[in-house]
DNA sequence: GGTTCGGTCATTTTT
DNA sequence: TGACCGAACC
């Protein structure tokens, strides 16, 4: 903890090797608004600030000022963000402008700033400071267990969405208490049973979930009036980034934190919130000037990064928003090329212009394959553009929100040492009790979880009681070897590095010997990375700083390392990045827009934040394809062309797609209405290669059919319509009737289709 | 206690 | 289609 003292103001003016700065070389470059945002003298400030328009450079700018112009000492500064990369970046940035003594500011990520306050102060709320962190994986598995320990059927109630709605009764701050008096409700019961429970097993392993962690620096703040006062004391000035994914817990410890010194600066673009579905709330931007009446407002509209065409085409399409404050981004980079469409036949034919379109990007405009990316809605969709990058020879690299350290192998030897710094740790207790192999089996655990129970210690200590516990035979010499194993272990850790623990951990446990003995090449990855896990860890001085950095990092970070690779990834890890060539795939009704955000305005226009998000991460060149038909769970799926597509004008576009024949003369007497296979028009595969006849138009097209419509068809019934698509007789139209299974995808022009 | 087979179910996920 | 999980089996 960086308490601040004279001494320490001391230590780093004689060290700052930085030149003084003055106000002007702080200033200079930065547009009128900018230049407001960064010397703003203080209150409650709020920066909307528009996709590329320099919110970072912002943000930093203002931070040396604060530091070098406003001489606020560095430990007096809280930066939050939401990514250690965005944090990193930060003191990166600052560094450059003011040199070392920025190492003593907070720049933190939410989660990292309440786990040092926590830890400081872990005992305001009765945690003992070596409080283990649960990632959202080891949250499911212990709801998991609760349930079946009550005898839920966790077929039929997924413990996901049940951990979903207990986080969600965290971020309203809702105890189960609270929460089960909402309403009377039998699903709302069984909640409230598990939410209870789980935090009693949670309170009695010494462990936080990733929700605990904002919730309980919160409730220690009110808790403890010195220690709130003494960090509200402390932070004069506290800035927030990417605000608009602020949950109503983070807001209120922002709100805690600057409420002394009233110097609150928020960052960030309504448009560009895309994690509602975590618990954001955009109004939490929305509302800062009514809940900060003297709040002063800058916007940043002036886009730094993209030409005007792509600016154009995200503009039109966040426009169509309707809970929406109009903004409209700008840039003086001039109009650029137009964007690049493509309608593949299915998602094959798709991936291979995707692919043409990177060579051509690399060919044409001489851009490096690592300034160029491919987003997608979901993470099934990496698969097919993975193996067309492959059969091209294209070098790729897939960015997953995958944690790296999921590894087996490296989760038990984490379990381990989990279990040193925090002996009650259960989770990692029961991941790693038999593992290596030691007799124990699915009854002694049983054994142990009911005398830990009956005597009121987690799991993790009743290994120390198995005799007690009533275990006999294997089962017995099993758990006293493990709780041995663990004493040895803990003997050692005093002395020991965290990376020489994790060596030591691996060989003792019996983990290393079990893998040589397997002597597979799959075993020999392990132990590599075993060895590297133990190289990580060498680079820390306590294993429970060590643990940390694992438990709040995710995998993104690995994007630094894609040098010379095409970047695939879904447009949430997208977010934050720019790429000068970028292709954007799969825009089709139901896919992106996804299926479920379709029947929902809120959803949609989250789903358009997040088409607008994936556009303007585009610096030069941006493409957009979509596929008639993709395989999805097994089967051919026709779909018809997104919403989004259609809602960049035309103008900024030029269409490469193959123009499909029309319909073959043949088939002009036939009824297609409808026998089910209008899928057959949409993919082009009814239409041969032969004879091009203009389809007749019946007009259906021009009844000016719009998404929401109710409609009726002769056979289907009534519907309504939930996307269209195309133009003239090429409309299609997307309905859901209101019998019968799916949507259907109809052609207007020949599809006895009326509007109710 | 480990394997295999069949049934189920499929967003997004900064921490 | 494929990944995952539990029951049934060895």
């Amino acid at each position: 903890m960086s308490q601040g003292s004279f001494g320490d103001a001391e230590l780093w003016g004689d060290q700052s090797p930085a030149p003084r700065l003055d106000v002007a070389r702080l200033t200079e470059d930065l547009t009128e608004p900018q230049r407001l945002a960064v010397t703003h003298p203080g209150g409650p400030l709020l920066v909307v600030a528009g996709a590329g328009s320099g919110k970072t450079r912002v943000l930093t700018r203002r931070v040396a000022y604060l530091l070098e112009v406003d001489r606020v000492a560095p430990w007096e500064i809280l930066a939050i963000t939401f990514t250690n990369k965005a944090a990193d970046e930060m003191k990166r940035r600052v560094a450059e402008l003011v040199g070392s003594r920025s190492e003593r500011m907070w720049v933190q990520t939410f989660h990292s700033a309440c786990l040092r306050l926590l830890r400081s102060n872990a005992g305001v709320l009765g945690f003992d400071p070596g409080f283990t962190i649960y990632d959202s994986d080891e949250s499911r598995s212990e709801v998991e267990r609760i349930m079946k320990d009550f005898g839920i059927d966790v077929k039929a109630t997924k413990p996901r969405s049940v951990l979903a709605a207990i986080s969600g009764a965290k971020n309203a701050m809702l105890s189960p208490t609270a929460y089960m008096e909402i309403d009377a409700d039998p699903k709302r019961d069984m909640i409230a049973k598990v939410y209870q429970r789980y935090e009693d097993c949670l309170r009695r392993a010494n462990a936080m979930d990733f929700d605990d962690l904002l919730l309980n620096a919160v409730r220690m703040l009110q808790k403890d009036p010195a220690v709130r006062e003494r960090y509200q004391e402390q932070f004069r000035h506290v800035l927030v980034d990417e605000f608009q994914d602020t949950n109503g817990v983070q807001n209120q410890l922002v709100e805690i934190l600057s409420a002394h010194h009233g110097n609150i600066c928020v960052v960030g673009d309504a448009d560009q919130s895309i994690y509602r579905f975590r618990a954001a709330d955009v109004r939490n931007i929305l509302q800062f000037s009514q809940r900060y009446p003297d709040a002063t407002t800058i916007l940043l509209e002036e886009n730094f990064r993209s030409t005007q065409t792509i600016l154009d085409a995200a503009n039109a399409v966040i426009d169509r928003n309707e809970s929406r404050i109009p903004k409209n981004l700008f840039t003086q980079r001039g109009r650029g090329d137009k964007i690049r469409r493509y309608a593949g036949e299915d998602e094959y034919d798709e991936g291979r212009w995707v692919i043409s379109e990177l060579r051509r990007f690399r060919n044409d405009y001489n851009i490096e394959w690592r300034e160029m990316a491919v987003f997608y809605r979901t993470n099934a969709q990496s698969r097919v553009l993975e193996e067309q990058c492959i059969r091209a020879g294209v070098p790729y690299r897939v960015i997953s929100g995958l944690r790296f350290y999921d590894r087996k192998e490296v989760k038990d030897a984490l379990a381990y040492a989990r279990l040193l710094v925090n002996p009650r740790d259960d989770m990692a207790a029961r991941r790693v009790i038999n593992e290596p192999r030691r007799g124990i089996g699915a009854v002694a655990l049983t054994k142990l979880q009911s005398y830990a129970t009956d005597h009121n210690i987690s799991f993790a200590e009743s290994v120390n009681h198995g005799d007690e516990a009533g275990l006999s035979g294997k089962a017995a010499s099993g758990v006293r070897q493990f709780a041995g194993l663990l004493d040895e272990l803990r003997a050692l850790s005093n002395d020991l590095t965290p990376g020489i623990m994790i060596e030591t951990i691996a060989r003792e446990s019996g983990i290393l010997n079990e893998l040589l003995a397997d002597g597979s090449d799959e075993a020999r990855g392990r132990i590599e990375n075993l060895g590297e896990l133990a190289s990580a860890a060498a680079e820390y001085e306590t294993m429970m700083e060590f643990l940390e950095r694992l438990a709040l990092t995710a995998d993104s970070d690995q994007l630094d390392a894609s040098a010379g690779a095409v970047s695939l990834m879904t447009m949430h890890v997208a977010k934050g990045l720019e790429f000068p060539a970028v292709v954007i795939t799969g825009l089709e009704e139901g896919m992106f827009p996804h299926q479920r955000a379709l029947v929902d305005q809120a959803e949609l226009e989250e789903e358009r934040r997040l088409c607008y998000v994936g556009i303007t991460r585009a610096m030069r060149h941006l493409s957009l394809t979509h596929a008639w038909t993709r395989t999805m769970w097994g089967r051919r799926m026709d779909a018809i062309t997104s919403r989004f597509w259609n809602e960049v004008p035309e103008e900024l576009c030029e269409e490469c797609s193959v123009v499909k024949p029309m319909r073959r003369s043949s088939f002009s007497d036939v009824d297609f209405g409808f026998e089910g296979r209008a899928s057959d028009f949409a993919s082009g595969r009814a239409f041969g290669t032969g004879e091009v006849q203009e389809a007749r138009t019946s007009g259906a097209d021009k009844l000016g059919l719009k998404v929401g419509d109710r409609v009726t068809h002769d056979r289907f019934g009534p519907g309504v319509i939930i996307g269209l698509s195309g133009e003239g007789e090429r409309t299609r139209a997307f309905v859901r009737f209101d019998q019968g299974q799916a949507e259907k995808q109809l052609v207007l022009s020949i599809s006895p289709l009326q509007r109710l």
